[in-house]
Parts: C-alpha cells; sequence; structure tokens
RNA sequence: UGGGGCGUAGCCAAGUGGUAAGGCAGCGGAUUUUGAUUCCGCCAUUCGCAGGUUCGACUCCUGCCGCCCCAGCCA
C-alpha cells in the first residue's frame, strides 16, 4: 500500500463499487482503474443519468484512474448527431471532462466484424436464416427451453461465405443474422444462442453506409471496454443477466484486456419518468416545450430552470449507491438544490404579484439609493443599491385587510418593515368600484431607515418590495412537478397523470433593477430561487422558479393551524 | 419444479458475529431585517417472517414470504 491513499479509500460511507476498486487496486488486479459512461446517442441525458456519470467518472477521479466517454452507437435507426453534441454538452455542464478520451463502439466495428469471423472459425457462432418471428418462437419460454435453429450445425465455411456476403449486402433486412452458439437450454435466456449482428440497411451519423450490418449491444459492449482497457464496467442492474454472456464473449475472444462488469441500481425519483422513450414523446408531441422545458429531468432542462450542476452532484452523492431498487423521494433532490443555492445565489427583491404601496409622507419626486447585501451567506458577495421611493409594489399576499391571528405582514393600523429600507404604517387600502384593492396608502418613519428604530420599537414582519419608478417588467415561469403522483404510470397510463398544472405563467410582475444583468440562478428574498429564461428579451424579462424557500406559513395555513 | 437479483424508519442508506451511522422528510425549541438560513433536541429495543447455530446474530445456517429484472434482429 502506497502511502498515499486516495481520501476515498479512507472515507466511511463508501459504496460497494469503490469497495470493488480499492481491492482490486490493492490487490494488484489492475494497475489503474479506467472506466466508461457509454451513452446511447439516441435522446437527451436525464438525471438519472447524472448518477450513472457521477459513478463512473467520480470513482475513475477518486482513484486516479480515468473515465471514457463512449457512444454506444450500434443502433443507426435511433441514433443521430443532435443527440451526441447534447450529450457531450450536458456531462460536460454537469462537471465532467473524458479529456482525450472519446470513442465510438462504431470505431471499433472492423474489429468487431473481424472477432465475429473468429467465433464462426471456432465453430462458435453462425448464420440464422430463421426469420425474426421463427427465432422467438424457438427461443422457449422463462419456463421452457429453446430449440435449436435448423441452421445451427452449418459448417464453418458456409457461416463464413454466409456472413460475409450479409456484409456485402446481399441480402434485405431481417433477412439473415449472426447467431452465438452457446446453450438453447439455459435458464439465462441471453445464452439462448443470442444475436450478434443483424442486416440494417440504414445510414449511420457516423459510419453512413459503410455498413449494412451491426453488431448488437451484447457484442458491442464488452468487446469495446477490453479495446479501451477499461478495467470496471460499471452498468445498471438490468444488464445483470448479460454479464454471463459479456463474459464468455470475453473468454472466447482473443482480446487484449478482461474488464469486468459491475451493477448497481438506476436512480428513480418520486414524481419523475426517467424513460428517455417517454421523455422523447413528451417533447415530439408538444406536451412540454422540448427536451430543455424546465419541467423535464433532462440535465438540458434542469440547466434552463436554473438548476446549478453542484446541486445534481451533490443529489446524487447523498443518495448513494446500492443493489437496491428504490425510489427517492422528490424532496431530497429540493433539499439538495436548495442548500447548494442557498449558499450560491445572490439575493435580490422581486414582486411576482404586485399591489401599489404609497407612502403619503415620502416626498413626491424624491428617490434615494439603499444599500442591501447580496447573500447573507457570503460576505464577500458585497452589497448592492436599490432605488427607493414615494411608490412602490409589494406582494398582494403580504397585506390582508382582517388578517387572522398569526399572520404578522401588512394590515390596516399595522407597522411592518420594508427590508433594507423603513417602517412603514398602511393608513388606507384603496379600492376600485368592485371592492378590489388598488393601493396600499402609508405613512412612513423617517427615522427607522435601514431597517431599525432608534427608539428600540420592534415589528414583527419583514416585507421586501420594488420602486414602482424603477421596477422592470417581468413574466414569470412557476414549476410544478410534471406528473401529479409519485409513481406515474402505476395505473398503465403516464400520460393520464400529466399534470394540467405544472405551469403557471404571471405576466406582471417586477423586478429590482439589477435583474437585469443577472445571469445564473439568484433569490429573489421571500419567494425562492429564480433564473432569466433564454426566452427574455432586451423589453421583456422571463424568469423561471428554480424552486421556492421553506414556506412555514403557506404550510401551517394548509394544516389548519 | 426457468434463471438472476433485492428486502435495515415515511424515503434513501451505512453495517460483513460484540449489542442499529448519516442524510431527506416529520415534530418540538432558540436565534433571525428573508415566516428563509443557522443552531439545539426528538424521531428503529429493532433489521421481510419463522426456526436453528452461538455467551452473543442485521450479520452464519435452514425454510418460507414479498418485490424487481430477463422470452428485441433495443440499449
Amino acid at each position: 500500500m502506497s502511502a498515499v491513499e486516495p481520501a476515498a479509500e479512507t472515507e466511511a460511507g463508501r459504496d460497494f463499487l469503490r469497495d470493488i476498486v480499492a481491492a482490486d487496486l490493492a490487490a494488484g488486479r489492475c494497475a489503474a482503474v479506467v472506466t466508461r459512461f457509454p451513452p446511447e446517442p439516441n435522446g437527451y441525458l436525464h438525471i438519472g443519468h447524472a448518477k450513472a456519470i457521477a459513478i463512473n467518472f467520480g470513482i475513475a477521479e477518486e482513484f486516479g484512474g480515468r473515465c471514457h466517454l463512449r457512444f454506444d452507437d450500434t443502433n443507426p435507426a435511433k441514433e443521430a448527431q443532435e443527440y451526441i453534441d447534447a450529450i457531450q454538452r450536458d456531462i460536460h455542464w454537469l462537471g465532467f471532462d473524458w479529456g482525450s478520451h472519446l470513442y465510438y463502439a462504431s470505431d471499433y466495428f472492423e474489429q468487431l466484424y473481424e472477432w465475429a469471423e473468429h467465433l464462426i472459425r471456432q465453430g462458435l457462432a453462425y448464420v440464422d436464416d430463421q426469420s425474426a418471428d421463427e427465432i422467438r418462437a424457438a427461443r422457449g419460454t422463462l419456463t421452457a427451453p429453446g430449440t435449436s435453429s435448423p441452421f445451427r450445425d452449418r459448417s464453418v465455411a458456409e457461416n463464413l461465405d454466409l456472413f460475409r456476403r450479409m456484409r456485402a449486402g446481399e441480402f434485405r433486412n431481417g433477412a439473415r443474422v449472426l447467431r452465438a452458439k452457446i446453450d438453447m437450454g439455459s435458464g439465462n435466456i441471453n445464452l439462448r444462442d443470442p444475436v450478434l449482428y443483424r442486416i440494417l440497411h440504414a445510414a449511420h451519423p457516423r459510419t453512413g453506409t459503410r455498413w449494412c450490418i451491426y453488431p448488437t449491444y451484447d457484442f458491442a459492449h464488452g468487446q469495446s471496454d477490453a479495446i479501451e482497457g477499461v478495467t470496471h464496467s460499471l452498468c445498471s442492474l438490468e444488464f445483470e443477466d448479460h454479464r454471463p454472456l459479456y463474459d464468455w464473449l470475453i473468454e472466447h475472444l482473443p482480446v487484449p484486456a478482461r474488464p469486468r462488469q459491475y451493477e448497481f441500481a438506476r436512480l428513480n425519483l418520486g414524481y419523475t419518468v426517467m424513460s428517455k422513450r417517454f421523455l422523447k414523446r413528451l417533447a415530439d408531441e408538444g406536451r412540454v416545450s422540448g427536451w430543455d422545458d424546465p419541467r423535464m429531468p433532462t440535465l438540458a432542462g434542469l440547466r434552463r430552470r436554473g438548476v446549478p450542476p453542484a446541486a445534481i452532484r451533490e443529489f446524487v452523492r447523498r443518495v448513494g449507491v446500492a443493489r437496491a431498487n428504490s425510489t427517492v423521494d422528490l424532496a431530497m433532490f429540493d433539499a439538495a438544490l436548495r442548500d447548494t443555492l442557498n449558499r450560491t445565489a445572490p439575493r435580490r427583491m422581486a414582486v411576482l404579484r404586485p399591489v401599489k404601496l404609497v407612502i403619503e409622507n415620502y416626498p413626491p419626486g424624491l428617490s434615494e439609493e439603499i444599500e442591501a447585501v447580496n447573500n447573507p451567506e457570503d460576505a464577500s458577495a458585497g452589497t448592492r443599491m436599490l432605488p427607493f421611493g414615494r411608490e412602490l409594489y409589494i406582494e398582494r399576499d403580504d397585506f390582508l385587510e382582517t388578517p387572522p391571528k398569526n399572520f404578522y405582514r401588512l394590515a390596516p393600523g399595522r407597522e411592518v418593515r420594508l427590508r433594507y429600507a423603513y417602517f412603514v404604517t398602511c393608513r388606507e387600502a384603496v379600492k376600485d368600484a368592485a371592492g378590489n384593492i388598488i393601493e396600499l396608502h402609508c405613512i412612513y418613519d423617517p427615522a427607522t431607515k435601514g431597517g431599525n428604530a432608534p427608539d428600540g420599537r420592534r415589528v414583527r414582519g419583514t416585507i421586501h418590495w420594488v420602486s414602482a419608478a424603477h421596477a422592470l417588467p417581468a413574466e414569470i415561469r412557476l414549476y410544478d412537478p410534471l406528473f401529479t403522483r409519485p409513481d406515474p404510470g402505476a395505473d398503465g397510463d403516464m400520460m393520464a397523470d400529466l399534470n394540467p398544472n405544472s405551469l403557471e405563467t404571471l405576466a406582471d410582475a417586477r423586478l429590482e433593477p439589477a435583474l437585469a444583468e443577472d445571469d445564473g440562478t439568484v433569490q429573489f428574498e421571500r419567494l425562492g430561487y429564480f433564473c432569466r429564461d433564454p426566452d427574455s428579451t432586451p423589453g421583456r424579462l422571463v424568469f423561471n422558479r428554480t424552486i421556492g424557500l421553506h414556506d412555514t406559513w403557506t404550510k401551517m395555513h394548509a394544516d389548519g393551524r
């Protein structure tokens, strides 16, 4: 054991994967750990992938090894360059880097083809002329063994000839496949002569029409791992049954290395659907604005919603790694998000549902600047100046004509603090003919500038505000979970569980001027975290709510306390 | 009478024979110019169930129960 151990080796609460890697390193079974993240470029990455990314890149990093990004592009029918680009962008955004180790399974097509011929020469693979239906029927069932194909015992010469002609394009799609000759009676269905190559006359995003036969996942994955020198091939639980096939191929092929596959449970999140297929449908059918709709669990969607990559990394770290299937409470994601944002997000003032407040005794035309701290959690974030004047906007919810017992915001005759500014006392609620409150008339105490009374009197409530003369109009988009239940689709139809109220738009919000320049996610004090949406134009800002603040007041109300 | 996995609190999750970590949620309370944050306290006599081995079992053995994955020429 070296004098300098990786920190991870001594940390408590390490997971079983890290234990395996540490043991292999300690025993000298490998000199350095090499992992890989192998997405198929058939859609956008989502938060479930973030777990796999964090595991593969994270373990490599912690143990001083490396992690490859390898596109598993073996099925041209579903794959596209758009996805290849998006996946790379999203992994980088998440904070991981593959350096020069960017690979494609399609880079290995020639080598894989040669290995397929090797298998044929060894009598371990054969060309099957049966149709897909016939193969399926002969495969048997979960409880009944399969039966051999009539083509199973073709000669090596005939198999070689046929396989070469498959490659040459002599046959139509589906006419023949190459199968491994393993065991039609195996209890593991993956071993009942699995298909290794199929005919697909389709253009591939990278190899174009150079090939018309493509290796299956099973024939490509382990061999690609071996070619790249991957030591630990970490994947999710559903590939467990494939491991015997993975090992069989590695053992029977002259591969340059001996990778090992280990499986962990994939991430499931409450109120969320991780199926790429379903997410694609939501985007394609216009149920959301696209793959990057802020309600989507995609990394692109989370980014647009204002979720910082550090929050996602923290979330998956807290979730841990194990082999038990589980569904993580959405609240755990929210907590990681709030923790991250609380430490880093600049504070701003914004009024979502404005009502005008007029300070009767404040000189008309006068305007002053008030200093406010940018982040009470971080002194280095400094301060900024807020314009203040006779007319302000405050939150409609912050005034109640007949306040309940525990309400300590503004009400007739009551004094509250305008954050960072002055104490104001409400004199009158001005209403229109219909009885709607249009203006609140108050008086302020000039001696309370900054928010403290020299006479030591206290107020219970502090509310946020924005200067009417200086405020920026904005549209605010409030998001709720895309689904109405923690287990969407449990009754059979995920579409039926879509939340019809997942988006609420507020058209007339007012923001403090500094918000015109902010990038990144900020906190609107007392409301939540928000970030500017790319739909913003110079004349009209659009902000997304990333997540609200904890709100015990609303909660007390809901509880009827 | 197919094969492979998994069952520790409401949700994640440590624990690998010596007497149940931690996080989230929840519940109290303190501080607070965000009803936020922060802080402090409470929250599994019990580890799917039943037997067995042992001075001692979440950990070992046996049996049962429950849940998940596999019958694509998807990955």
